[in-house]
DNA sequence: CTGAAAGCGCTAACAC
DNA sequence: GTGTTAGCGCTTTCAG
């Protein structure tokens, strides 16, 4: 056994033991050059007999890179779509040989800001970035003249030319708009959570990311195409916290003619909306009808299921992964505007009134 | 505004645009030693117009720590503890000013070890992990003789001197049993998700998971405290996927004498319950009652909602973080073996069979 | 095929 | 209070 030094072995240790020089004992561990069998031998041995492993630091300064991969999750990843993105992420980039730094700023764009810049400070290879809100951006421009390569997850950004990979949630959230309506849904509530400071509002705030921009356009369009007025429509944008989202839900479930569906933008209203409706007796797929974005397996596992637009996370973060370590390999990849498919899923949360007429909860 | 260099600035263009030496601009910047507030307002200029950030890598080189630590998840961490424990971990290191490397590894224990590997090459400065099955550790024996200081979260495992951080299942485990007789259940399921290759037994697995162990445990002692006995309880072991899990619930479901009430070890068992129960229409807190661990949004938002045995897991990862970073300013600390209590939060899915015992599933 | 030496960017001794 | 220099551990020319 190898006489245990006190911190830990270099190359030139191995080299030692070895009887040759650093250098030689570099290209053997690494397999590259010009070297004789022999020789990789004699230092494999070495290094394994004083229990050797390269210093990543060392070897990421004398080469440039990392090998590691820098996620801003903008999003609290409590959510139930980004701790998949994260998973599917972290897995694809450890399959390449990447390792992923990972950083949460919960929608704070200052966060964000700081985020990106410690990520860089760290010489990581490329960034991952969930960006937030699409108004200032100036961090994301910054990254690029730094010449980082620049993935951008979830959500586009006008104004920057980074290849993105998103979801087509214009076609999920008008699929799911006719799926309602063809079981026979004419009142459609909306519940929108988007960032901000208005609490919640039946207003439309000024600053959407893309995928509510998308949502709302989706939603607009399949009404449109149905002839769903605006009078059948009950929109409610709201911050993402319980408190406001437990209002927003009331007020949409108060109105004089309430919808007999709602759609909710994602995980967390869909949560607020099942808990008052659990409070209030209302039976989903019954009394009230739900379809909400993105799939989760509790949504899959209730009774009845929810009825969700599914996006494909996993390919979503694999995807994005791929197309970083492409720009990584080879700089002066053109930007490319990826969009995945979404896909309705449709369980039992929406009551079919066309079977079942007496079912349209005309008030409560 | 600057000249766009080719590579981004070093500590030697701030150096020479200030008029000073290297060591003095990264004084400087590193705002130690003698220096006049003159200079160092001169360097601070020189490095803004540059847009001088400095090379972390270099700087991690040079001091010998990275301020980063590796995380490594050994579960899936889809699951909804796991990922609460990973954002409070982010979270808590980056207020200390440190990053996390993050690595997935499925209970896979080679991956485990390989991932420690990784991030102790990657050299940084602590590890968080969460360790498989107790029996082999040899890869944490290495983390050990390799100097770095660790900290276990989740589990503990037996042989390996180092500060874990648990929560006190036992006591969480007696509390449910506790609570579900005080509600006249006579008798009881218990579904644990446990790794292996057995599909799902009732026979107990040899290989254990401390928290298993713990809930195993707590669940007998509260079942000798009230008097249940072994033929009023029903035991299933079940790896972790959904194939085994559904039929785990099924047979614990379809023996002549059923229990009223089902223990689930964590969330996906529990969420296996719910699906079967609802495909078999059977209402959670009246036909069948269920207590899970591990808290969730959605088991908070169901109707009725899920009575669980919350753990407190944003302390859990915080704490870790603290200890870790003790040990890592003044390495040498003892190790600890920290337990967190668990809360019972009764919400609706136990049935009251006291005020309403023709509620009492006799057959089914 | 192998060795000598330079240097990635930074900071910490040590001079002055 | 500031400059000079060495060197963290590694890889990669450049010689030989």
């Amino acid at each position: 056994m190898a006489i245990q030094k006190s911190s830990a072995p270099t190359i030139i240790d191995v080299a030692e033991r070895a009887g040759v020089s650093r250098a030689t004992a570099s290209r053997a561990m690494g397999g590259y050059g010009r070297i004789a069998e022999s020789t990789v031998e004699l230092v494999r041995k070495a290094a394994a007999e004083l229990g050797y492993r390269p210093n990543e630091v060392a070897r990421a300064m004398r080469q440039g890179r990392t090998r590691t991969i820098g996620l801003v999750i903008v999003a609290d990843f409590t959510n139930a779509f980004f701790d998949r993105a994260t998973k599917a992420i972290v897995d694809a980039a450890k399959a390449r040989g990447y390792q992923v730094l990972i950083t949460n700023t919960d929608e704070d764009i200052a966060a964000e800001r700081q985020a990106i810049e410690t990520l860089v400070d760290k010489q990581v290879d490329g960034l991952i970035v969930v960006p937030s809100t699409s108004a200032v951006h100036d961090h994301l421009a910054s990254i690029q003249t730094s010449g980082k390569p620049l993935v951008l997850i979830d959500r586009r950004v006008d104004g920057i030319i980074a290849t993105s990979v998103t979801t087509d949630d214009f076609s999920g959230t008008e699929a799911a708009v006719r799926h309602a309506h063809a079981m026979g849904h004419r009142r459609f509530g909306f519940l929108i959570a988007a960032e901000g400071k208005y609490g919640h509002s039946s207003e439309r705030p000024a600053l959407l990311i893309s995928t509510v921009e998308d949502r709302i356009n989706g939603f607009l369009s399949g009404c449109a195409d149905l002839g769903i007025k605006a009078r059948q429509q009950s929109w409610m944008f709201c911050e993402d916290n319980p408190r406001d989202s437990d209002q927003a839900v009331a007020k949409l479930l108060d109105q004089p003619k309430a919808p007999s569906v709602i759609l909710t933008s994602n995980n967390d209203m869909a949560l607020a909306l099942l808990k008052t409706a659990g409070n209030r007796r209302l039976a989903i797929g019954k009394d009230i009808s739900l379809i909400t974005v993105d799939d989760s397996q509790w949504a899959a596992a209730m009774a009845p299921g929810i009825t969700v637009v599914a996006r494909p996370v996993e390919s979503l973060g694999a995807i994005a992964v791929e197309k970083l370590l492409a720009e990584i390999d080879a700089p002066g990849q053109k930007a490319e505007k990826i969009v995945l498919p979404t896909e309705l899923i449709a369980r039992g949360s929406v009551a079919n009134l066309v079977m079942y007429p007496e079912n349209e909860p005309e008030n409560y």
